[in-house]
RNA sequence: CGGGGCGUGGCGCAGUCCGGUAGCGCACCUGCUUUGGGAGCAGGGGGUCGCCGGUUCGAAUCCGGCCGCCCCGACCA
């Protein structure tokens, strides 16, 4: 509906800004459960578009699709021992049940390898049986202190695959191979450039032995755990009892995996794209890319110009998603304001003038061309609109691209120059870290900025950097730091 | 759990200091006029003032207790 509330500005206060925006565009509500939230038609539009193109991506690396219970057994859980510790101050578990005290405690998972393995275990002999290539769409609870609409929320919807493989090499292979493919979607769909890379010890996934990451850098330079792909070597297969008989007829544990990308996303999508205005969308994600929006004065013309739009819409559908806005009693005026709120690519705008001079005036989103709004002819539109939409989705990537790296320094900069770096700008900064987890948490205590990963080669400085940020060592890894939601 | 703020029609708020039976803007409904960047006029509907108790002839307002939400910190995708 209309509104003509205004955005805080993202300068004046961004956390403001964005949590009016997910109001204000129709893609969340606050629900009557604390830190749970409700996704609003519109928002689950954008989620639905990003499962189906994450969904595909699956697919097509082998995995199928399979569902487990929401509820774990309390004693499930309680077997890999680093999984329960970490999980646990987080679960939240169901003591009765059917008017009864429940004889053993139900959780609630927050993730489900805890019961995925103990089923899977059943289905695996022999080396013929693997790789067991899964995925589940599902809804997970973890209790937070503090939630924000998408960021962290106590129930989120998520995917999260799960394999087992016959060797160590083919587990880690696969769980590179998914940060690759997450890389891939964030990039070609969201347009959120990410860095890709391995999680330290301290931040690692409980129960895994690597744990892999995207990381995107917000507006607000904020970095954003973005997606993380886990290889859980044998630790889980040991706990579940998850072995198979080998082609030289001895008996092993599978070497597993677990990654995951949640509706987090659609909060990494409007921090990264997002302006006063409102939302931006990329068209790959914009459940609408173009809305054709009807002026008219006189009856007649009402109908003339919503023919016309309409014919248009039939020129496009099928390569295009089109909307025509032809609700009454709404000026255009208004109609433009909420479109360009809830972040639609191109708008058409379609008067009597226009149906005259067979054109349309094309509106682009985007800020940052003099000609944002322009006449165009009509067979000229219908023919370009899907060329013009790729070209935006580029732009966008660009332009995130090069605000990443403006905002990302590599330089072996003394600990006071990051420190007062992380209390102002903040940003991405590559430096060095001899390796000892007091470095880690001493910069964190002081400063917010934690380890996002060990960058992956491609995003390596050309020359490494000579010393540890916290301790002036020798480094034994270049770093990224950030301060991260 | 610590610090701060706030609970009054769907939303945003005023009224609270100084008690007298609830008001404004937006949204909503009806009608007419409008429609190229957030329409205008007229009429209309909607609120146990977060909850419980106390003081009082009378409480949104004063007192006591409780609950909830938001923001900032410690845990986390």
């Amino acid at each position: 509906m209309a509104t003509d509330q205004r955005l805080t500005p993202q300068s004046k206060d961004f956390a403001a800004w964005y949590t009016e925006l997910v109001q204000l565009a129709g893609l969340a509500d606050y629900s009557p459960v604390r830190g749970c939230m409700v996704i609003r038609p519109y928002g689950y539009a954008v989620w639905e578009l990003m499962q189906a193109a994450l969904d595909d991506m699956f697919k097509s690396t082998g995995h199928q699709n399979a569902y487990f219970p929401l509820f774990l057994p309390q004693s499930a859980l309680d077997r890999e021992a680093e999984h329960v510790e970490g999980f646990a101050p987080q679960t939240a578990v169901v003591t009765r049940a059917g008017g009864e005290t429940l004889e053993e405690p139900l959780v609630v998972r927050p993730t489900s390898e805890a019961i995925i393995w103990p089923v899977v275990a059943n289905w695996i002999q022999s080396y013929r049986d693997l790789p067991i290539l899964l995925n589940q769409w599902a809804n997970v609870v973890r209790w937070e202190l503090r939630t924000r609409p998408f960021l962290r929320t106590t129930e989120f919807l998520w995917q999260e695959g799960h394999t087992a493989h016959a060797t160590a090499e083919e587990a880690q292979e696969e769980a590179r191979r998914m940060l690759g493919v997450y890389r891939e979607f964030m990039e070609e769909w969201m347009a959120m450039p990410v860095v890709t890379g391995e999680k330290t010890p301290s931040e690692r996934f409980a129960g895994a032995e690597r744990t892999f990451s995207c990381e995107a850098l917000m507006r607000d330079n904020r970095a954003l755990q973005a997606g993380t792909s886990h290889y859980l070597g044998q630790n889980f297969a040991r706990a579940f009892e998850v072995q198979f008989q080998t082609e030289a007829g001895r008996h092993e544990y599978v070497w597993s995996t677990s990654w995951g990308v949640s509706t987090r996303l659609i909060g990494g999508l409007i921090m990264t794209h997002g302006d006063d205005e409102g939302l931006v969308l990329p068209p790959r994600l914009a459940p609408h890319q173009v809305v054709i929006v009807p002026i008219w004065k006189s009856e007649e013309q009402r109908r003339t110009v919503l023919d016309k739009a309409r014919e248009l819409r039939a020129a496009l559908s099928g390569r295009v998603r089109i909307h025509v806005d032809d609700r009454e009693n709404m000026t255009p005026g208004a109609k433009f304001f909420e479109w360009e709120r809830k972040g639609v690519p191109l708008r058409i705008e379609i008067g009597p003038r226009d149906v005259a001079g067979s054109q349309v005036v094309l509106v682009r989103r985007l800020k940052g061309e003099a000609d944002r709004k322009r006449p165009i002819d009509e067979a000229e539109a219908v023919a370009v609109l899907p060329e013009l939409l790729t070209g935006l989705q580029a732009e966008m990537r660009a332009a995130a691209a090069a605000r990443r790296e403006e905002n990302s320094v590599r330089a072996d900069s003394d600990f006071e120059g990051f420190r007062s770096r992380m209390a102002g700008l903040g940003g991405f900064v590559y430096a060095g870290w001899c390796g000892r987890e007091a470095c880690e948490q001493k910069v964190k205590d002081e400063t917010k900025a934690t380890i996002r990963v060990i960058p992956d080669q491609e995003f390596r400085s050309q020359e490494p950097p000579e010393r540890c940020l916290c301790c002036g060592r020798a480094p034994a890894e270049e770093v990224l730091w950030a301060k991260a939601y």
